[in-house]
DNA sequence: CCGCGCTGCGGCAATCGGTCGCGGTGTGCG
DNA sequence: CGCACACCGCGACCGATTGCCGCAGCGCGG
């Protein structure tokens, strides 16, 4: 099985992809989870993560989902093709369950919403890869706000990313759904 | 309607196993499944679905998340265990990013909030398991308009009709909650 | 009888959404 | 190669919707 073995080890640090396209975040949590004893690179975009995971594929990773130019779910794809042991996290200000699920098929460990800290990512790296079922499950359903979150993301997978399309399929205005996809998803 | 094919041949329909506490809903839902050719069997708990799924495990599953007793979530583990074949959609009204990474890690191919149509169930039933996950679905998605209809009537419904309540189960305005609920004959 | 929570509703200001239109880009075809 | 076509992002305008306040009525338990 994969290494679940903390990245203690004195002189063999544990390797790790960090993909970001926001310099700032990229740099702040770049050196926090250096401190917290990876070895980590670094890369802005989907191209050049690929080019560093080619040239030497890292045992973790962590991906940003929405980056200009490709998504990062190709990533995932990439780099457990690369190393079906890699462990990646995906990482995203713009959570939504469908594209939690598209992540978690294609491989990923596990799957977060910005804000989080490096606890949590580094926490999500090593999570055992079968959770706990009896999980509690939240005892309000989500508000419409959320909903219709959900239900854009979706219908917009299903598109390809096709914002035109997706719009025509939900008879509204693409220029709405434009503004709708710029909103950050609310927190719940 | 332009459903494909029946899931199968002629006098040998696909068994389907539904799981869902709501009467009223899985009623509805088993015969709708059963007009797009399944064979379906209900059960309405996760102790009474393992026992139909251990004398015949079904080639296809959808069940809900949350149900008095155990989580849904345990019975998916329990279905793949049975046949790693069975393909299980997860269903449920409290629909949240961190119980649809469970089901899907679990094996479900794929997880749905509700409100959602038959429709939709079947294309998530039929939706390649590895691969692309996107895929094409026929049926036109709701609208928002109509998907927000159908989740206040069912957080309504819930809260025995207590317009107070649901506004703060949903997280909006009381008023604004009024005027929707006022106005809305919504159909497309 | 009082307090409390729920309901329906008017009104006003602020934000949102529908619509039009423009420029830029990538792609397939004659 | 140039054109048609479809997509994307975005500014602007203005009517529609929402957030919020407040008021009055109503049933219920203390």
């Amino acid at each position: 099985m994969a290494q679940t073995e903390t990245p203690t080890a004195d002189d063999e640090r544990s390797t790790l992809l960090l993909v970001d396209d926001d310099d700032a975040f990229r740099r702040v949590l770049a050196r926090a989870l250096e401190r917290r004893g990876y070895s980590v690179s670094v890369a802005a975009s989907v191209e050049s993560a690929i080019g560093k995971a080619e040239a030497q594929p890292p045992e973790f990773a962590v991906v940003d989902l929405k980056m200009p130019g490709q998504s990062g779910l190709v990533l995932i794809e990439k780099l457990i093709e690369l190393d079906p042991n890699t462990r990646v996290v995906m990482l995203t200000g713009y959570a939504s369950i469908a594209t939690a699920i598209e992540a978690i098929k294609l491989g990923a460990v596990h799957y977060l919403a910005k804000p989080c800290d490096a606890d949590e990512i580094v926490a999500a790296l090593h999570r055992d890869s079968e959770g706990d079922p009896t999980m509690p499950v939240s005892g309000s359903p989500l508000s419409v706000d959320r909903l219709e979150w959900e239900h854009i993301q979706r219908v917009l997978a299903e598109n390809h990313g096709n914002v035109s399309a997706t719009a025509r399929a939900l008879r509204m205005h693409r220029r709405t759904l434009q503004r709708k996809l710029g909103k950050r998803p609310t927190r719940e």
